[in-house]
DNA sequence: CTTTCTGCAAACGATTTGCAGCAGC
DNA sequence: GCTGCTGCAAATCGTTTGCAGAAAG
């Protein structure tokens, strides 16, 4: 399910253009850095990634791209908020968050665990009156660097 | 699997004791406060409960009783972080969270769909090196109100 | 050209912390 | 009495925002 580079961008500038937003270079520098990857990053490790980047400029894209609906946001524990291509562009994912360093690695979705899972939300969407959408589930461990 | 506030109390001045730490009047009063819902609150939420707490006090009580793993925070989306009582005392459970208004609801946990969960978590430790701990599953989507 | 972007520096706001006085044991 | 707790006010720090100049189309 992960696209080519091409692929990403030609999406992003499809998107963007729907909320009246351009692919510019610096989206693209974004987009370049987190599509290569297999797990969420923080502004830091983005920053790191492209030194060239402003920060407020990438914090201000991120959120653009996010509204676009290219990028997610991924909140954990720590100070820190991740960013990643979101699941249409990734194919859907788990993650696994390490207690010890705070890193998050992806974690491909199991066919009988997406089946539980669906099998709950159809019971809370009918007796809670609750409408979900979407799901997140995070794995909390010590990765093997930490343990 | 909820408990008797007095169990609360009694299971809170045995940890806090394992820390070093006192079962005081504001700790009770936020003690109070968590086993008074049956969903994780936001700061102002518990302030708003009980007025003469002072919010510094508040947050730093909050982390000791994390500590002393009688509360446990639970980090959504939104500005603010929420707090309830930890799984032992409450039960297994997961979230429904509304993308609409922020708020969260407790879920609790199905047989099925722990097992399968359970399945996916052995698989992880065996072919990644991934110590898993724990798991938290939400479930986002629109509750009644806002839906 | 006009509209949207960028980068800088300043502002924001949830949470944390220093400190002087108060409470638990 | 110690030792730890509380409340206030000030500090912290990730993130957001105002603004003037730079790019996109």
């Amino acid at each position: 399910m992960s696209r080519r580079i091409e692929d990403v961008m030609a999406v992003a500038e499809r998107r963007l253009g729907g909320v009246n937003q351009r692919l510019t270079s610096g989206r693209r520098a974004l987009l370049a850095i987190l599509s290569d990857t297999d797990r969420p990053l923080t502004l830091p490790e983005v920053l790191e990634a492209n030194s060239a980047l402003a920060q407020s400029s990438a914090y201000r894209n991120l959120v653009v791209l996010e509204e676009a609906g290219v990028v997610e946001r991924v909140v954990t524990r720590d100070e820190f908020a991740r960013y990643e291509l979101t699941a249409d562009l990734t194919g859907h994912h788990h993650h696994l968050v390490c207690s010890g360093c705070g890193r998050v690695e992806d974690l491909a979705a199991t066919p009988s665990l997406e089946r539980a899972v669906n099998s709950t939300v159809a019971t809370v969407q009918r007796q809670r009156g609750f409408r979900v959408d979407d799901h997140r589930l995070d794995l909390i461990g010590m990765c093997a660097d930490c343990a």
